[in-house]
DNA sequence: ACTCTCAATAGAAACGTTTTGCAGTGTATC
DNA sequence: GATACACTGCAAAACGTTTCTATTGAGAGT
């Protein structure tokens, strides 16, 4: 491997030049001089040295990824590809390198060590469970952090998050619903884990409190599938008054209709579905299933400029990507009880 | 940012020992002085910079890998998000960080010098078109390379690949259906720029040849899909004596099912369709398709291993993983054309 | 003729590690 | 009472860059 003092002494000039001349640093360098300089380096296939630039410059132009469980996360949700694809776009553009936390991320002292220890100039989080102290501590040492679909609650300058505007989802949600003369709801919770969840649920709530309709009951408390239908199962067979469902995600108001029709309930007839994330599936079930889209990619891309806004010391605020109601068939206009 | 400088001092030796200490090297240190090295260093949340370390040990512990094209790859294509993640949980068993190429890869001087800018110590190339004088130019200037489902027919030794073995694969097909009763077949090749259609197909061909049937004639010359659904739809136009049709993957399965519906002919009643890849959808369609499952995490937990070991100065072979055949309800035993 | 500016280049320090060679201690061996 | 020999530690070189501070010579302004 050539180094840059080979290619000075090849081209018999100092190293101080050559540098100028690679980085085309604003100094001036005689043409001939130059042309020569540009030659012997091609030449002689010099490439600099990645990590003496990122020495002595403090910085390595690369953000690092941390999933909260690389394996299952990477496999089985289709988003965290396009997060990816996202991601990757915009570093591309802006001279950023991604590179994959290998373990699933934890928090603490020992999280931040081993991001630190790879040196990365910033990070995306992509969907912790609890964010706070993990953030917190990596903002500590110095290391931006970006927040993806979940929300940062720190208060460090060098924090900050990109998420589904839930709540506006939750709103939504119940609105559609209400709007087809839907007036008894439940919110499919799944696990109840994650921040999302809650939001969605607060903004379905507050619309159905603000009209003043009996406040939607909630079930689920597990992402597990064979706990949720169970779940689902004994709803169905304690009440069948509610005739619209609003799920935390597709895979749920999947399990939700298919449930209720073992309990004879069909949808859209009986009743209404609602999902969330627009997952693939969503559009080759049948009944074809209402949803909310949500733009990864976008959210992702936004994440990256707001990381490396950060880097370059400029200070950014949160920011909500709404979701987008997508109708297809498992929602429709709501009939009295009566008519059943 | 605490230096090694500042924990010596802090703790009254020498950044030898602090370094001997840190990576408890083999060299005796006085408990008590190690003792206290460690508290220091925890005290002062000293992290060792990646790219000092870098530079002096001249080896970064970053894998580098390359999409032929990063977005529609990593989106569309089910098998990235595998490669990924069988990639990423050797190289955290082996102490390597996985760092993805924001540029699709291009060969040439150029993709040589992106690559080796980006200081990684080898590179997974995931199918690229063309392999030859892409991983030959890396391999030049010192970086191994293991291609992922492609040959690399380099003869660098810094330079090896893990592919499916589809000669195989093609031979299973053949013998499957032959078993069933098939004697005129059909390969659908889609596009031909991929190596992996070609030994498909000679595998294929091989086992007619072999048992003197009527060599498999071959249709479909892109991937875009209209125009393998138009040059399908010419096939069948043309000639429906073919019983048995096996396609390159799961799409044009599916295509040729589609189209050869549209002639009247029902699979598997009038023709047998063996797919390839095993892509999600091929368990939800109807009828199920039969096809080879070819298992992404395995190749690239492979690929990643033999990187690593060529990145130590190992010597190491081509490794070629045999498909599985996935029977499920797109083939059955050919019935006579009379009969129909 | 004398300074001033500016182009063009060079020398050397700095970045934060690891690693090599060397130099003090004691302690056991003859 | 030396000789050897672990044991412990230090100073300094090396890794490959960038960047700061000269230094030289030539033309311009006075």
């Amino acid at each position: 491997m050539a180094t840059i003092r080979d290619v000075a002494r090849e081209s018999g000039v100092s190293v101080t030049t050559v540098s100028t001349v690679l980085n085309n640093a604003p100094r001036p360098v005689n043409e001939a001089t130059r042309a020569k300089v540009l030659d012997v380096a091609r030449r002689l296939h010099y490439v600099p040295t990645a990590s003496a630039i990122r020495l002595v410059k403090g910085k390595s132009h690369v953000i690092g990824m941390a999933f909260p469980n690389v394996e299952s996360s990477l496999v089985t949700n289709y988003n965290a590809a396009k997060v990816l694809a996202g991601a990757l776009s915009v570093a591309a553009d802006e001279g950023y390198v991604v590179q994959l936390n290998p373990q699933p991320w934890v928090g603490g002292a020992d999280g931040v060590s081993q991001v630190r220890a790879t040196g990365v100039d910033g990070v995306l989080l992509l969907w912790p469970s609890q964010t706070s102290d993990q953030t917190d501590s990596l903002a500590q040492s110095g290391i931006p952090v970006v927040v993806i679909a979940a929300s940062a609650n720190s208060s460090s300058a060098l924090t900050t998050s990109v998420d589904v505007e839930n709540v506006l989802g939750g709103r939504m949600a119940a609105e559609h619903l209400i709007h087809l003369g839907h007036r008894e709801a439940v919110y499919v919770a799944g696990a109840l884990g994650q921040e999302s969840v809650h939001h969605r649920y607060r903004g379905f709530c507050d619309v159905f409190d603000e009209r003043n309709l009996p406040k939607p009951e909630i079930i689920g408390f597990s992402f597990d599938p064979s706990a949720v239908e169970q779940a689902i199962d004994a709803h169905f067979r304690q009440s069948k008054n509610a005739t619209a469902y609003f799920a935390t995600n597709d895979s749920l108001a999947l399990s939700v209709i298919r449930v209720a029709a073992e309990h004879g309930l069909q949808t859209p007839r009986d009743i209404s579905v609602v999902g969330f994330d627009d997952a693939p599936f969503a559009q080759h079930m049948s009944p074809m299933l209402t949803t909310f889209a949500v733009h990864m990619e976008t959210i992702a891309e936004t994440a990256m400029r707001q990381l490396i806004r950060l880097i370059s010391g400029e200070s950014v605020d949160k920011v909500r990507i709404p979701p987008q109601l997508v109708l297809r068939e498992s929602t429709a206009p709501a009939r009295s009880i009566q008519e059943r």
